[in-house]
Order: C-alpha cells, then sequence, then structure tokens
DNA sequence: TTAGTTATGGTCAAGTTGACTCAAACTGAT
DNA sequence: ATCAGTTTGAGTCAACTTGACCATAACTAA
C-alpha cells in the first residue's frame, strides 16, 4: 500500500546495492548477476500449538532449519528451496515442508511474495512464502534435528535473510484470519471441546476470553457441529465435543474446492 | 488453503502438461523448457471509477491492453512485464502501471503470486499481481490507444492466460477490503463529500445503501475529517466537504510509512 | 413563491457484546 | 457418603450497533 511516487528520486539506489554486494560476493562477478533473472524460492511459515514449558497451555511454535552454508551460516530460517518446474507454488510449499520437517499441513495458504532488492546480499532472490497450521499429533511427531528445530514464535532471536519481517507479517495473519475466519479448527483434531477452541484463541491472541460469552458466540456459527460424545477423564464436568463442518476457501488456488 | 493431499495421485499432470505444449509450441523443445527456470513477471489490475455509459452513476473500470503476440496473441490482457534488477517489486508493478497507461496510482498492493503450471502454453511462468486503484482525474487523462482500451469490470469478456481469474479475485479483495478498510478514499480527490463515498460503495459493491445510515457509519470513524468547505454548484443543498486523514497500511513492504 | 432534490439529524426496534451469576456434573480427599 | 474444588454450560442485563424510517434544512429551477 504506498501512495505511489511516480517521478524520479530513485537514483541512490544503484549504488548502495553496489555496495553491499561488493562486501559479500564470492564468485561471480556484478555484471553476470545483474543480467541474471532474480531467483524463485519458496518459503513457509509453520505454525503449530505446543504446551509451553512452563505453565503447561498451549502456545505457538514453529520450526525453522539451520543454514548450513553462505550466506548466514549457521544461523536459523525458514524451511525452503527452490521452486521445481514439475509443481504449482502450492505443492511446492506442501512438498518443501515436508522434506524439511516431515510434516503434512491441515492448512496452507500463500502469504505474500517478498521481492526486495537486498534481502540476500549474494543474490537477487524472490521468495513466495505460504504458511501452514498443522495438528498437534502431526507437530508432536515431526522430525527434529540438530539442523531442525522448534521455537517459540515469540522467542526467535536473529533469523537469516528478512525473515524475521516475514514472522511478524505471518503472525498478523494469523490474528487477523483468527478474528474473522474459521481458521481456529485447523490447529485441533476432528473432535474438540469449546474450551481447546478457546485454548486456542488465547494462544494465538494472547489474551484471556471470558469462557461463557466465547461459547455463545463459537456456538451460533453455523459450521460448529455438536456431536454426542463428551470427552471423559478430566476432574470435572466431562466436556462435549464438536465437530467443524466447513471448508476453508477464499485463496485463488483453492477457490474450486467444494 | 488446502487440506494438503501429501500422498501420490500426482501422476496424472506430466502427461496433460506435454499435450498442450506439444499443440502451442513454436520453437524450443520440452527437455529445454523444463530445465530452463520459471520466468517471473509482474502485473497489475488498475481500478478507476468512470462514469457509467447509459446511467451516467460511476461504475468500476479497468484498462487492459491488447497481446501483439503469440500466445493469445489479439486478446486483451493484464499491463504487465518482466521484473528487471533494479527494482523492487512494487516498484516494478508502478513503473509498469506507468509505461503502459500513463496512470499513478493512488493505492497499490500486492495481490497474489499465480503460479499454475498451465497459465501460459509456451512457458511456465510465474506472476506477481498488484492491484490498484487510480483517482478520476487521473483516469480520465489516462493514455487510451489501439491497444490500451478501459473496460467494464463487469463486462470484460474473454482475456489471455488465467486472466479473468486473476481479475475475479482481485474484485474480491477490493470488495472485501471496502467493507473493512479505509480504502474508498483512494478512488476520490482530496476531499469529497459523504454522498460521494457512498457512490464508490454503491459502485463496487453493486448494491444501493441508505444515505443516512451510511453516513452516521461513515462520520464515526476517526480518519474522517470534516472540513470548512460545502461543495457549491449542485441543485440542491451544498454538502459539507470532507477528507481523509488516514495512512494506508499493512503490506509488509509498507510497514514503515509512518 | 413553489416544487424538486439532496443533505443531515433524529427515533425506534432488533440484534450483538461484555460483565456477571448460578446451577450441573464430574473427581478426589476426607 | 459427603464435601471441596473444578470446569461446563445456561442465562440475565445493560451498553452498544445496525437497519428501517421520518422529518427538517438548504439549496436550484421554474
Amino acid at each position: 500500500m504506498t501512495i505511489t511516487n511516480p517521478g524520479p528520486a530513485r537514483t541512490g539506489r544503484p549504488i548502495a546495492a553496489k555496495r553491499v554486494i561488493t562486501v559479500y560476493t564470492t564468485s561471480a562477478n556484478v555484471a553476470e548477476r545483474q543480467s541474471a533473472p532474480p531467483s524463485l524460492a519458496i518459503s513457509t511459515v509453520i505454525f503449530a500449538l505446543r504446551p509451553s514449558e512452563s505453565s503447561g497451555r498451549p502456545t505457538l511454535w514453529l520450526p525453522l532449519v539451520r543454514r548450513i552454508r553462505e550466506p548466514f551460516k549457521g544461523l536459523w530460517a525458514l524451511p525452503g528451496g527452490p521452486l521445481t518446474h514439475a509443481e504449482s507454488l502450492q505443492d511446492a510449499a506442501s512438498r518443501n515442508l515436508r522434506e524439511t520437517t516431515g510434516l503434512a499441513p491441515s492448512y496452507l495458504e500463500q502469504l505474500y511474495a517478498f521481492g526486495g532488492m537486498h534481502r540476500s546480499p549474494t543474490q537477487r532472490v524472490v521468495s513466495i512464502v505460504y504458511w501452514a497450521l498443522v495438528q498437534p499429533t502431526e507437530a508432536a511427531l515431526a522430525d527434529e534435528s540438530e539442523n531442525v528445530r522448534w521455537f517459540r514464535a515469540d522467542k526467535l532471536g536473529s533469523l537469516a535473510f528478512d525473515h524475521n519481517a516475514i514472522v511478524d507479517y505471518a503472525l498478523w495473519r494469523l490474528r487477523n484470519k483468527l478474528a474473522y475466519g474459521s481458521i481456529a479448527y485447523h490447529f485441533l483434531g476432528e473432535y474438540f471441546t469449546l474450551a481447546q477452541v478457546r485454548e486456542v484463541y488465547e494462544a494465538v491472541l494472547d489474551t484471556q476470553l471470558d469462557p461463557a460469552n466465547f461459547r455463545r458466540q463459537i456456538k451460533s456459527t453455523p459450521e460448529i457441529e455438536e456431536t454426542g460424545e463428551y470427552l471423559q477423564g478430566g476432574k470435572h464436568r466431562p466436556p462435549r465435543l464438536y465437530r467443524f463442518t466447513g471448508r476453508p476457501g477464499l485463496d485463488p488456488d483453492n477457490r474450486s474446492i467444494p
């Protein structure tokens, strides 16, 4: 969103670009790099809820991979990779997610195409970023290794490239979508209690919600279906289980799903 | 947004791709094209309000350019072009818009990255599409020629590539943003009457709105400022002029604007 | 002066939201 | 067997918002 400036005034930029490149450059020279087309990458911000270590209540986590080469070697970054030829953007995101973390998302949506000129010091790269939600069952058996680790979304430290800004934006979108749309259920399994839904909202929005008012609101949405089942085993009145019957939909790539 | 299918089931696709390519192909062979990286293009959906020819009331129009070569030679398409090296995505969209239509947008936001595999029959191309609003003063003096023409958004006919779907999605986004955000004012000049704002809503959403209720709602938003001026010259009570004081903002590329 | 037209302020009923109260239904300890 | 502790789940009430509608104000054209 910009009040666009149609005039000149863009004259300083190329010099800055050249300076940065000179510092970090490894093999190819400036002329070569400027003629080469910008390369295209796909990355994904993956959210899951996990019990907090301290309080035990669910909190937002996301998996990152450690960079094993320059630039930003050793830093943590979003999982991603190049776009191969035989797959759509969404398929590429899905594949990438599976390959780096072993996860299959319950929700996957395009976030934004990031194409600033100085995102990577060594080359011009345009990243089409997706964001995904995975259910806790999935998240529990996710691969974790020396180079793949889960972090609390609010305690990330400094990431490679512009990935901190990307995560911030993904968080903003997640909170926004949660407030309007019917997205919370993709964090949960097929059956859930209304209290679990509330915990999702509280974790993502980082607020406390009145249980009674929240339940009234959720129950008024037509996409929530009461089941006859109850969740046993708590040390209190057993809560009824519900089911989500809505379909995701409004991404242009997913319009056709009935 | 998808319940992603992590499994196989993608086996039919390459065959379909090959068949399409065979029909339309001109020079390069299949192997060459599959190894080449997908090319990156920037396109823009540009909206402006113009008086309808029949009723005289404002309606949504957008400029298209005629394709002068294959594929889809002769058909109308969204203005666009390749991404050059020394500009950000947004700058590229802005430049493209200026070059093809002579317009400077009052609003510009990224819409979506379209990357389906069969968008263009001759090569794999990923389009990062922006959408823009221009004010009527701008729109009036827009270049129009044999190969650039304005069309009513609801009477487009069949466009090149997947551009009909792209326009549909842009329309959906525009209507959505209008209903929530404070975007209507970018169709108008610096000073406007509340009735003009209402006309924007009525044109875009294609409904009739109650003038009294609408004014109450608009006046309750803090970003609208009463001026002491009135619009003279109508054949009725002169309406007060208002001013919009809000800033666009929430696109990740524009977060920094104060 | 009057008819026509839009601007602008107001009322009222229906619906929504947030704060809060209270009974129901379970577990675990005494 | 009973009681304390917990969460579920229903409901009340006032504040606020929304849509339908009415009435007056302020201009022009005839």
